[in-house]
DNA sequence: AAGCCTTTGAAGATG
DNA sequence: CATCTTCAAAGGCTT
């Protein structure tokens, strides 16, 4: 097994790590991806502009197949009037600048609208857009920041005032990061920039990309003095809010993990909460309750524990079929991955954040927002995720993930949706992607919310990659 | 009630 | 080997 190369344990920049990181192979892959996507956008958004800039737009195509800048200008001009004219109608000329025509959480509609001649943003817009869409002010920060921070480099004091992206720093200003760093804020020091941090961006999304520099650190970042007001990937750890993340049962019972655990525990405290006592041994500080893989999930759980509770008055017949059901193989779950990790510990920041309840939503969020990550921040998940599968495989040597297949493969029903020739569930590839630029609206998540709120016709407003959170028009 | 949606990554299955 | 598929979490949504 690759993860198990190191065999040392630390062996942070295993290979299987490093393959992950492979933005910079996806790179061009993506590149050409979103040139042909930009090329179908602006081919189906032809109708809309004007002929004269077909030919600038054309040329970049080359250009962007060499290295594609995130937005052409051409096809930011071209997506202003439609813009313009969905911002007019739908809040009354809020944003009557031309929007972002990027990553949608980050783009303030271009900043002459709603900003103030001094450069802050209007109470009104502010008002607006925190209202609508709390992220936005997070990533309106998070964008800020990463020009101070690019500018910050640059020999011009041009960070404190940008002719483009005017620099607001809003009193809940945190660095884009910020909510991210959770084991060490060492990163990411305002003022200190990661020189990685603007270097590249996303062609998909537009969100400035890191590339991966070849020289992840393996050290495994457990800041004592910031980790423990924050939620721990690792949930069956640190529960979140309160609630255990996995239902664990013990001979039948359920046990909430431990609340006392710290997440600056140490790697011994790790293994003793994370796994049964009989794995390793007791630490002098936590209780053992003999608490299973949060991975195992039996599911008869309710059953037992209720039958237990009243006692052992039911048949034999009854008592066969549960030790069937015992001696049934109970179902070991996957070890999470560096993603489902980072998912696990920011669901419940986004979720606040944005008002949004919906995990495909916050799930598309979350994936902008991993990929925004910094590399050093993704090698914590990757970590944690290695670590996750050499405990794995430590406590169930002969599981395999076949054996959570059901059916096997290709027995089971597809699950997702054939997708039509020309369609797509990236935001950046869709056919409304301008309905990016403006503010989504969190309280009208579906088709006739939408309609009814905008009186509009389905096809017109109806986005199906946005499902619905943007206003498409 | 069951499955879908949505994300990324790991791993198994297939051609 | 490349590609495809499933599963891991999560909770509202759809059928």
């Amino acid at each position: 097994m690759p993860q198990l190369n190191g065999g040392g344990g630390d062996d942070l920049g295993a290979n299987d790590e490093l393959i992950s990181f492979k933005d910079e192979g996806e790179q061009e892959e993506k590149i050409s991806e979103n040139s042909s996507a930009e090329r179908d956008l602006a081919d189906v958004k032809s109708s809309l502009v004007n002929e004269s800039e077909t030919n600038q737009n054309s040329s970049s195509d080359s250009e962007a197949e060499r290295r594609p800048p995130p937005r052409s200008e051409s096809f930011r001009d071209k997506s202003r009037e439609s813009l313009e004219e969905a911002a007019k109608r739908q809040d009354g000329g809020l944003f009557k600048g031309p929007p972002y025509p990027g990553y949608p959480f980050i783009m303030i509609p271009d900043l002459t609208g709603p900003y103030l001649p001094n450069g802050s943003l209007s109470p009104t817009a502010r008002t607006y857009l925190q209202m609508k869409w709390p992220l936005l002010d997070v990533q309106a920060g998070s964008l800020q920041s990463r020009q101070a921070l690019k500018d910050a480099r640059s020999p011009s004091p041009a960070h404190i005032v940008s002719n483009k992206v005017p620099v607001v720093q809003h009193p809940h200003h945190v660095h884009p990061l910020t909510p991210l760093i959770t084991y060490s804020n060492e990163h990411f020091t305002p003022g200190n920039p990661p020189p990685h941090l603007p270097a590249d961006v996303d062609p998909k999304t537009g969100i400035p990309r890191p590339p991966h520099p070849p020289d992840i650190s393996p050290y495994y970042p457990l800041s004592p003095g910031t980790v423990g007001q924050i939620p721990h990937p690792l949930g069956w750890l640190v529960p979140q809010q309160g609630q255990p993340v996995y239902p664990i049962t013990t001979g039948g019972f359920r046990h909430p993990y431990p609340t006392a655990l710290t997440v600056n525990a140490s790697m011994s405290s790790f293994l003793s909460s994370r796994f049964p006592p009989h794995m390793v041994p007791p630490h002098h500080s936590l209780h053992t309750t003999g608490i299973p893989h949060p991975a195992i999930v039996t599911p008869t759980v309710k059953q037992e524990s209720s039958q237990n509770d009243v006692g052992s008055l039911h048949s034999s017949k009854h008592q066969d079929s549960k030790k069937e059901e015992e001696k049934k193989k109970p179902h070991i779950k996957k070890p999470l991955n560096a993603f489902m990790l980072y998912m696990k510990e920011m669901r419940a920041k986004v979720v606040a954040e944005c008002t949004l309840k919906e995990s495909a939503a916050i799930n598309q969020i979350l994936g902008r927002r991993w990929h925004a990550l910094s590399r050093e921040e993704q090698a914590k998940y990757y970590e944690l995720a290695r670590k996750e599968r050499q405990l794995h495989m430590q406590l169930y040597p002969g599981w395999s993930a076949r054996d959570n297949y059901v059916g096997g493969y290709g027995k089971k029903k597809k699950r997702k949706r054939d997708k039509q020739p020309g369609e797509t569930n990236e935001h950046s590839e869709c056919f409304l992607n301008p309905c990016l630029s403006l503010p989504p609206i969190t309280d009208a998540n579906t088709p006739k919310k939408c309609r009814a709120l905008f009186g509009l016709d389905r096809q017109s407003l109806w986005c199906k990659p946005c499902r619905g959170f943007f206003p498409c028009f």
